[in-house]
DNA sequence: AAATTAGTGCGACTATGTTGCAATAATACA
DNA sequence: TGTATTATTGCAACATAGTCGCACTAATTT
């Protein structure tokens, strides 16, 4: 039995920002960019069932936080499925690079995600 | 004017269980498997002013926590500079992967560091 | 043996992320 | 349109990771 999603202001609003940037974002940069204050945790509560439902994808970097970008882009833009991520550190942001992984892992090894990061300056803040 | 560092106890230990295990560990894990009680603030600076030494290097894996591992394992091992990581979500352990990691971005941008982990059950966990 | 100062322990603090629970509001349906 | 159902929210509490200031300790230097 699968819960039915319902259309929420805070829903619409998320997938809006997530849309305009084009980029991977964490929580507390969607917060600030919403335009209609929403409690942290129901911000998580629906960024993980975007999640769930193969609406977002999240990305670990390298501070430690998680960050979600669209999966509508990567359909759009033809983005393999295991992409690199790059983050710049200026301005804290996180896009999803065309630049497949390859790899490939010793026996038995039974790998589940992937999560690969280039952290560093993009063209703009350079 | 550089700082000079000092041999201690809780260093020795760290690096005692590093190397005994060879993969990268969490502070939580090594403070569970040192043989001296020590401070949580404490190794976490041991295992930063190592990483800044060149003598351990960090991971950061799909649950946000870091990990340190030996750099001496790389040379001996012949690791290649960036190489794959792998975390078992069964025995919560990160091995570094002799699998280099290949990659190329686009003009402008200025890479920094890279960080790629792969999540899933190791054979010993299977 | 004394002086210097790197390193430690403690406490406080920040931040991220999750969860329980009662209240709210989106949907379905009469 | 009004009512019932239940997904979703807001709030508070909680857990964990990681950092930092400060006084104290102890490794090294002389």
């Amino acid at each position: 039995m699968v819960m039915k999603r319902r259309n929420t202001p805070t829903k619409e609003a998320v997938i809006n920002v997530l849309s305009k940037t084009g980029k991977a974002m964490s929580q507390s940069a969607i917060e600030k960019k919403i335009n209609l204050k929403s409690d942290r945790a129901t911000i998580y509560r629906v960024l993980n069932r975007f999640c769930e439902d193969g609406v977002l994808h999240k990305i670990v970097a390298e501070d430690g936080k998680q960050y979600f970008a669209l999966c509508v882009n990567c359909k759009e833009n033809k983005l393999p499925k295991n992409h690199f991520h790059f983050r710049c550190t200026s301005c804290q942001t996180i896009e999803c690079l065309h630049e497949p992984v390859h790899f490939s892992v010793p026996k038995n090894y039974s790998v589940e995600s992937i999560n690969c990061v280039l952290t560093g300056t993009c063209p703009k803040c350079i």
